[in-house]
DNA sequence: TACCATACATACGTGCATGTATGTACTAAT
DNA sequence: ATTAGTACATACATGCACGTATGTATGGTA
């Protein structure tokens, strides 16, 4: 593990054991994004899951310890890549507004997509509950809801934003709607962009006309 | 059954035959649709829907066929009411945008009860699939989208819509950020009415606070 | 009262998906 | 080349939920 030989990147000899790993590893996590997407944790059957990855499930069971360990993973997977591709670059705004909206117009190209429903089928299907899976989705939505309850209130501090319910609330609403719409628009990809951002804009209470890109 | 003692509504004496069987069959019903919200299809596992109602799975299997059954008369119960407390009241606008408005308000009141996201939670599970609770509620969403995108034309028409994309891919993120927002304002009793009628105003492209009521 | 039908409960059989245990090919180091 | 360890496949065991079959109590009728 610490030779040379397993370091090196084949360029191409034989696959090395670790790149082998993370190759079956990243195909199988994106299996499983799909299948968790299309039919939720519960419906989700594992042989499925491998075989579309090109694999039977003992290799799942071998680099995940069970059906719990690989939904958390791709979880953690998804909740990555939505940050780098859409999470950060949208906090390079400096006015509240223009973040938000930026996350909108992110997010809908974010779940063009079919990985897009991971978080939203997951948090729906664990409400309530307490499965760690329900935990780990619900983190994460709280930390977004989190994140436009301070744009919010930073936003009507500066006066771009008008007043209204609590900041939560509204964040919760800017949230719920903004997925409800980019999964109902799925496939639509010319206006997912446009009406998603349209979308959070009214539950804003702004002008939607008013801020282009 | 034709006799007079079956068809006397029994008012006090004791329950009559059809009379136990509605009772039974609208206590399951209304567990099943909790639980279809709470849990969807999958995950719905029947001796609890049966024990919440105060019977056990026997009673279950006398009333519906199996558990596709059940789902199918669950759906239709559900949306009968929709349109009864929704759908047929915001008929009564002659302003597309009021009848749109309402709609929102409407949704947003009617899924105060636990049963609010038994269609979107369906929806989800079985899109893209061949299952007949599938196929039941995309109609009803179908139905939905064709009334959405009718009103949008007529308000366009009139001018008080704004031009954008076409009306379908609107109407599908009107009901999709509706759906959305209502479903994660789930216990926000005072602020779901108007963030709903907002995000939908935004879709639409209308100024929010143009309509009283 | 005697009899039948309906509303339900209990008991049983079955299938499917998960998890585990075992077997096999391939890699890597001595 | 031999041997150890890793990546996977195959085979087996378990459990859970569905559907069905049977039993029991209550309502209806003669």
């Amino acid at each position: 593990m610490s030779s040379a030989s397993a370091q090196r990147l084949s360029v191409h000899s034989r696959p090395t054991q670790t790149e082998r790993r993370a190759r079956s590893r990243s195909a199988l996590l994106e299996s499983a994004a799909r299948g968790l997407s299309r039919y939720g944790y519960g419906n989700l059957v594992l042989e499925e899951v491998a075989r579309e990855a090109g694999y039977t499930r003992g290799a799942l069971y071998h680099q995940f310890k069970d059906k719990e360990d690989l939904a958390l993973a791709v979880i953690e997977w998804v909740n990555e890549n939505w940050m780098r591709e859409v999470g950060e670059p949208a906090a390079q705004r400096t006015d509240p507004v223009a973040e938000l909206l930026a996350l909108a117009r992110g997010h809908a190209v974010f779940c063009r997509r079919d990985i897009a429903r991971v978080v939203m089928a997951l948090r729906l299907e664990f409400a309530g509950q307490d499965h760690p899976v329900g935990r780990e989705t619900e983190r994460i939505w709280e930390t977004g809801i989190k994140r436009c309850a301070r744009l919010i209130n930073a936003g009507r501090k500066a006066g771009s934003i008008p007043p209204g319910p609590p900041a939560r609330a509204v964040a919760l609403a800017l949230l719920g709607a903004l997925e409800g719409a980019v999964i109902a628009l799925a496939g639509h990809t010319p206006h997912d962009e446009l009406l998603a951002a349209c979308a959070v804009a009214g539950v804003l209470g702004i002008d939607s006309h008013a801020e282009p890109l």
